[in-house]
RNA sequence: GGCCCCAUCGUCUAGAGGCCUAGGACGUAGCCCUCUCAAGGCUAAAACACGGGUUCGAAUCCCGUUGGGGCCA
């Protein structure tokens, strides 16, 4: 049987194959001109539907293309699409795409992309990792950057690995991470009938086969395969089966699977990180679309499910990357537009190998716990397999959100590294608002039985003050609550080493706190901090000890660490009866230990 | 084993053929500041995996080797 002649669909397929070219082809002629258009888009609010922003796109004629046209954008996406131009196109057709319409006609399938749409489609078979954060969060900045729209997707076709508890934890820890999806969550497994539609589709267009080949028959020739030493590929033997027999047996109940007919010659495509990406369709194989039990396979569902999503740029991990050619043969097959593709290179372990949890800590609440901000946690995985081109390290949100771009992702996967992680969320927690980092930490505070939250809320202004005065000493939540918990009435537990470091001359020591009390006792208030030093310097001097003691001495004694803010600032924040209680509590177990 | 991806300081990275005696950041070491510790400032050690090409010229382009990783089996 002609083949062919059963295809009458296969026009649109050209079409298809077309607009995967052209929106690189277009990036090339469209850009470098206009940055007012783009700080337009990016004033824009995303909006509900892409119907405001379609009427600036239209000015910029290229759609995403200005929209995308970030500064080092271009470069980029020029050689890339120069690339994947070269070879196939002549100059003419690169003119006449350039000229291509911004949209196909209304009652098509394929559309161009003038919404931009990505998605995050997490399998919830455990916590949200670090790696799916990073997934999550490039979509979600790409959505972001470009006034597009996040879908979130959980694939949870494996119901026996997926329950309702790790839904909800991956839906924390995305929002604990503030990313905000637009649409969905959608659940794959409530689509499984639209699946099954879609390769009925696929059979009735003559783009699948049932194949009724029994599992020792596969078997052996997959052992035929090892034994030439060769890749084990499916040869394709129920092809040739008469439609209207398979469908009899089909009907008969006899038992099958469904295969998809791939086509020959080689699957390529131009992922925005790697650059033209091919693989030769003899090594794929007629793949499976749908199991004997009816339940679709995985490559089938993702495909069917971005194409209904009208999925514009699928950003996913580097180990998508061998599923990508026979989704790609599936779109077009279903005659659907093929997207952008970009695979993220994966997080690697301090080992090296795929970040997993075998190497501890890689849920994303672990690092929530842990006392880690969220912008910061963010601003560090934007920076693993990302840069914005320039200097800069500490990001806020925003500037995350206007510097990103596909282009600049890595192709290089990187290792996950907590040093720098810790140095971020420092510099995150210095660059805070008192007032901002107090509504953080004070759960943090309560949690540890540091006070409870009505006394803290009791003395707002005050515990705020705190917070500004010991956050360049914090990297984390968990260090606020040390450095802030001796500012806190109570009993003061002194540190063996700040002891052994400062009141190791047991005589030393009680001079100087004799000096200190002295001093105490002479100082109206605490207000006036540069005072309080010169007359606590000048009472030291007259007293033949040294200031330096002194001061430290205190230190020791009203916060039992040898770390605190300058003495005289912790002193004002302490009040005076804390401070005099704590130097008389010093002195008497001074005199009692040595 | 097959296919695919990747290769710049320990780590994250800049680098689109001359701007590179390779820049920044974390971490490390030292100095300054200083009542302690941070923060901040300054300085130092620290990398283009290797081999061939192409070119007047290569970290940058091509090929190979090696190494690492991923997916499938």
């Amino acid at each position: 049987m002609d083949r062919a002649a059963r295809l009458p669909d296969l026009a649109p397929l050209a079409v298809a194959e077309a607009t995967v070219a052209v929106p690189l082809v277009l990036g090339r002629k469209v850009l470098g001109h206009d940055r007012e258009d783009r700080a337009h888009g990016m004033a824009l609010e995303r909006g509900p539907s892409g119907l405001g922003r379609l009427e600036f796109l239209g000015r910029g004629r290229g759609g995403i293309d200005v929209l995308s046209s970030a500064p080092g954008h271009d470069r980029h996406e020029r050689s890339r699409a120069q690339d994947a131009v070269e070879g196939e196109r002549s100059e003419d057709d690169e003119l006449h795409a350039a000229e291509y319409p911004p949209a196909i006609g209304e009652g098509q399938t394929m559309t161009r992309p003038d919404e931009i749409r990505v998605r995050f489609a997490p399998s919830p078979t455990g916590f949200l990792h670090v790696g799916g954060a990073r997934t999550a969060l490039f979509n979600w900045l790409w959505a972001r950057h470009s006034g597009g729209t996040f879908v979130l997707r959980i694939e949870d076709t494996d119901v026996e690995r997926s329950t309702e508890e790790m839904i909800a934890e991956i839906l924390d820890g995305l929002g604990w991470l503030g990313l905000d999806w637009d649409e969905g969550p959608h659940y794959q497994s409530e689509r499984a009938e639209r699946h099954r539609e879609a390769v009925e589709s696929l059979v009735e267009a003559g783009r699948a086969y049932p194949c009724f080949c029994t599992v020792q028959e596969l078997e052996a020739e997959r052992e035929a395969a090892i034994a030439r030493k060769a890749a084990y590929v499916y040869s394709g033997r129920c092809r040739s089966i008469d439609p209207e027999e398979a469908a009899r047996r089909r009907e008969a109940g006899e038992s099958h699977t469904i295969r998809f007919e791939v086509p020959a010659g080689d699957t390529a495509w131009e992922d925005v990180v790697h650059g033209r990406t091919a693989f030769e369709n003899d090594r794929i194989g007629d793949f499976i679309v749908l199991r004997s039990d009816g339940a679709p396979v995985y490559n089938l569902a993702v495909t069917v499910d971005d194409m209904d999503m009208r999925i514009t740029h699928v950003i996913r991990g580097d180990d998508h990357i061998s599923n990508t050619p026979r989704q790609i043969l599936l779109y077009r097959a279903l005659g659907a537009p093929v997207p952008t593709f970009a695979h993220v290179p994966l997080i690697l372990g301090p080992d090296k190998s795929k970040l997993s949890k075998r190497h501890g800590a890689v849920g994303v609440t672990h690092y929530r716990d842990r006392g880690y901000l969220p912008d910061a946690f963010v601003n560090f995985l934007a920076l693993l397999g990302w840069s914005p081109g320039d200097d800069r390290e500490m990001m806020t949100r925003e500037e995350l959100v206007e510097a990103f771009t596909l282009e600049r992702i890595t192709g290089k996967s990187a290792v996950f590294d907590t040093d720098k992680l810790e140095w971020l969320n420092g510099q995150h927690l210095s660059a805070m608002s008192g007032e901002a980092i107090a509504e953080r930490a004070l759960p943090w505070f309560v949690d540890e039985g540091v006070s409870s939250e009505e006394r803290i809320r009791d003395r707002w202004a005050w515990f705020v003050e705190l917070m500004e005065l010991i956050k360049a000493r914090s990297r984390t939540l968990g260090d606020l609550v040390r450095q802030g918990r001796p500012f806190f009435p109570g009993e003061v537990e002194y540190d063996p080493e700040a002891v052994e470091k400062f009141w190791k001359d047991g005589d030393q020591a009680r001079a100087a706190l004799a000096v200190a009390a002295e001093w105490v006792a002479s100082q109206p208030d605490f207000d006036e901090l540069d005072r309080m030093e010169s007359e606590l310097r000048s009472l030291a001097e007259e007293r033949g000890v040294s200031a330096g003691k002194v001061m430290q001495s205190i230190r020791v004694a009203i916060t039992g660490q040898r770390v605190s803010p300058g003495i005289f600032e912790t002193m004002a924040a302490m009040g005076r009866e804390v401070v005099e209680e704590r130097i008389e509590a010093a002195r008497e177990w001074l005199a009692e230990g040595v």
